[in-house]
DNA sequence: GTCTTTTTGCAAATCATTTGCAAAAAGACA
DNA sequence: TGTCTTTTTGCAAATGATTTGCAAAAAGAC
């Protein structure tokens, strides 16, 4: 989500990364974007400024802008098989996704910093990353009435 | 993972699900092994006392009993695409993956249902379901010098 | 500009997981 | 126990996300 970052070259260049086109572009649609893309969506929106840019132009990409620590990967209640991406942001936050509408919540919050420091105390280990993530009903779903979700009980196709 | 558990039919009949040879050895499978499987592994396993067995059977019962509630699914650390399961325990609790041996902690904290409580009087969501992991370097590793973990700084293949 | 290295587009490959289908097994009931 | 109905299984083929090999194109260095 947009906040007031170095321009994408800039940042590419700080992370020692070659300054393309194709990079350049997928930096600025993920600042611009509102909601948190995957490879597909974020294909889709780079082809119509850049009609040629190739679907494993785009992988290979998220992955050297991950490497450099420029976007962050994100994985998702149900959808945990697909990889979602930001911007690097400062402040380290958290997701909510509802699974009736799909809306995502983000969140901050000390209680998973206290946890990684309860791990590292008790348990001698070093945390290098976490993935939290949850998901429920959303407060306007759940005001809606919708509190099962259509693919949790049926089957999940 | 082994605890004193009704038998795999058992819970199979209270789960109101029919009792295949197929999915009692699944089950006694996942109840018997120290770490969490995969479809893949526990196929490997079922093979040896059902030669038979065919793969799509290991995941269609693994979705039959992750509905039912019998067996969890688990997400971990890069391997993150890669769906690992456990029998259903009582006692929540959560997992830390170092990512150099790929040895699994499970430890509990009461801290993430006080994030669930946050959540919820925040932002008025209904927290069903959470997923939770962290990864980095354990005790062991690190005491081995081992910090920086294979495939993390070179190409993730 | 020229040269070297990295990146791109394209097509084909991979890997985990899913699905269609006919045969086999499970559960219900006679 | 035998019969009937429904669910499950094995097998093969399909899917969907992500990756890879390769030759041409672009980026960065001199």
């Amino acid at each position: 989500m947009s906040t007031s970052l170095p321009s994408p070259e800039e940042r590419l260049r700080a992370a020692g990364q070659r300054v393309t086109s194709q990079r350049v572009l997928l930096l600025r649609l993920l600042d611009e974007s509102k909601e948190h893309l995957d490879a597909e969506a974020l294909y889709a929106r780079a082809r119509r400024e850049m009609p040629d840019i190739n679907l494993s132009t785009v992988y290979r990409n998220l992955a050297v802008l991950k490497e450099a620590g420029l976007v962050e990967q994100r994985y998702f209640a149900r959808e945990h098989g697909r990889e979602y991406f930001e911007p690097s942001t400062a402040n380290e936050h958290y997701h909510f996704t509802c699974l009736v509408c799909g809306r995502v919540v983000e969140f901050e919050t000390p209680l998973i910093a206290r946890v990684r420091a309860e791990l590292q105390a008790r348990h001698g280990v070093r945390v290098r990353h976490a993935c939290i993530c949850f998901e429920g009903v959303c407060a306007d779903c759940a005001a809606r009435g919708q509190t099962v979700p259509v693919s949790e009980r049926s089957s999940s196709k």
